[in-house]
DNA sequence: CTGAAAGCGCTTACAG
DNA sequence: CTGAAAGCGCTTACAG
């Protein structure tokens, strides 16, 4: 992993080109406003010449600093991470950081290893959405990290980090009140893992929309899976070979309910028509789904924006109480309910 | 963005707690096998127990090598481009890469800005999608820079990089022709901007399609575009006002097409039944779309895994000719056709 | 502004 | 395997 030809300009090439000390030179890479506008007209005219880069990582190493932020996800071809990198990407670099991108597949050791990696490579901060069986290890490591850390999407218990989320309980209880003002009495609820503090949040929320609408929880309507599109569609071909059958569905999320509305379809009904269908999150494809699906925001971009705007006050006011920022789900109205 | 607290352990200080020498110490943090299992074991957990953290970065600046690669995209958004990230970034990090990401959101300073950044935090290599009215000034710094890099999506004229990218002529020609084979004799060409090699690339594959066919191209069915969406409803709009209506409709994109499908919606008529319509790119929401989309295969994430590879072989192999990959499109038939 | 010195945490090269 | 020295490219701290 060399690479060789010329020998790089280094500062003091440049100082010695322009005939003033490293340490003016030094001054003028970092933009001080102590040296004179003439000198540092004469110092960049030199760098030019010369073509010189000036090497970031040296300057960090020798002044303990740090300008990269490492961002870890789960999955980049899900659109909910992709959009929550969205926002972190660039709001970071508009700070002026550059960013290091992990990607877990929801693996735990791959997590670790990559928390290793960018640790090794002098991060001066990390984002992490953590795997969802997250170990106690991967908790304490955070713990011990010498480096800022913000936890997002997904809480670790005994971990502590700032933490930015979703409200999902709230967020399910105004999906399944929508569809209960809409007349349904009989409302499914599909997809994800039953033990996912993700699915237990969602479940409470759906349980007290019931609830308060005065409609008792039949359980056998309430069908897990994985949080795919084929999870939906297993989960609903289960559903509707029921004898009672729902007339709405609520969703884990938008990707199981792109697979609930292909089984519907399926069976030979007409979804948004039949049978009402409910996401969750507001992927970008729910708009341009057909029909267009009801959902609810979990607002992936402003988590990651947000998420990144915390862990920069955290790099540079360091000390302070640890924050939780829970954000406020949008219901979503649209053709699929 | 500076980090207090303890004194961080360095590898002197784990050399002097397990009684070896600092070299040795640094040997077995790169795995030399020149070391006794026993002096190995007997370091390691000095490690363990101090908390060492290898600083890669340091070393690095010491051995003037890099374990980080710059990839730089347009815009993650996209699916397209999301899924050529996780081909890029699942093959580096295999081989022990650090990905640094940067996205230029189609704006030529801001790929200029990204570049500088990554060469001043010493990348071992680039993959860059460039944007599409890349300037020749950028063609030059990557020319001189002293660094590996791979043009991946879009070639760069007078650039000397290895490239690697689709072949549009070709996909063109194949979904034309498979249209013609469906019977149409009337099929339109929307969406992309006139000026982009992307769109020239197509337009010359759909001319063929038709020459051969005995079919005579109409400018007037020819319409550009953003490349997005709207673009794809704007453009259908204008289509379906002319008096001869076309049977089908090639799309420069898949994300023409979905706007295009909408458009025809809104028009009444039924897009797959009333009117053809066919895509490029094969991004995975064609799929689940309604009508599943017919398209074609441009192999997103094979194009990132083909540009991480031949980057890795340029920085260990450094010499030899330029390459210039051409992947071959593959025709996906869904119910839109 | 300059200049000389020391140091960030590591690797390199070499004599033993 | 050890030990002492030098150096990667920069910043820091200080006397002038």
């Amino acid at each position: 992993m060399n690479q060789s030809s010329k020998k790089p300009v280094t500062l003091q090439d440049v100082a010695k080109h322009a005939g003033v000390s490293r340490a003016t030179a030094s001054l003028i890479v970092r933009n001080s406003p102590k040296i004179s506008s003439e000198t540092r007209k004469k110092v960049l005219k030199s760098m030019e010449e010369l073509g010189y880069v000036y090497d970031r990582v040296a300057a960090n190493l020798r002044s303990k600093s740090s300008t990269t932020i490492g961002i870890i996800i789960t999955d980049i071809s899900n659109t909910y991470y992709s959009d929550l990198l969205k926002g972190v990407h660039h709001t970071l670099e508009e700070i002026g950081y550059t960013v290091l991108l992990g990607v877990t597949f929801d693996s735990v050791e791959k997590q670790d290893q990559i928390l290793s990696s960018m640790i090794e490579h002098r991060v001066g901060g990390i984002i992490l959405c953590p795997v969802s069986e997250s170990a106690d290890e991967t908790v304490n490591r955070l713990n011990k990290l010498q480096i800022p850390a913000i936890l997002a999407v997904r809480e670790l218990a005994g971990s502590n980090c700032d933490f930015v989320g979703v409200d999902y309980q709230a967020g399910s209880q105004m999906a399944v009140e929508h569809l209960i003002k809409k007349g349904h009495k009989r409302v499914a609820f599909l997809g994800g893992y039953r033990k996912a503090s993700t699915w237990i949040e969602r479940m409470e929320g759906y349980s007290l929309a019931l609830q308060q609408a005065g409609i008792e929880l039949d359980g056998s309507i309430v069908i897990d899976s994985v949080p795919t599109r084929e999870g939906g569609v297993d989960a609903v071909r289960q559903l509707l070979s029921l004898p009672n059958r729902p007339t709405a569905i609520f969703c884990f999320s938008d990707l199981v309910a792109f697979g609930v509305v292909q089984g519907v379809r399926e069976a030979g009904l007409k979804p948004g028509e039949d049978i009402a269908i409910m996401g969750f999150d507001n992927i970008p494809e729910a708009e341009i789904f057909y029909p267009p699906l009801s959902t609810v925001s979990s607002f992936a971009q402003l988590t990651g924006k947000t998420a990144a705007n915390l862990l920069h006050q955290r790099i540079t006011q360091s000390e302070g109480e640890k924050k939780r920022i829970i954000l406020q789900p949008e219901l979503i109205v649209r053709e699929s309910t």
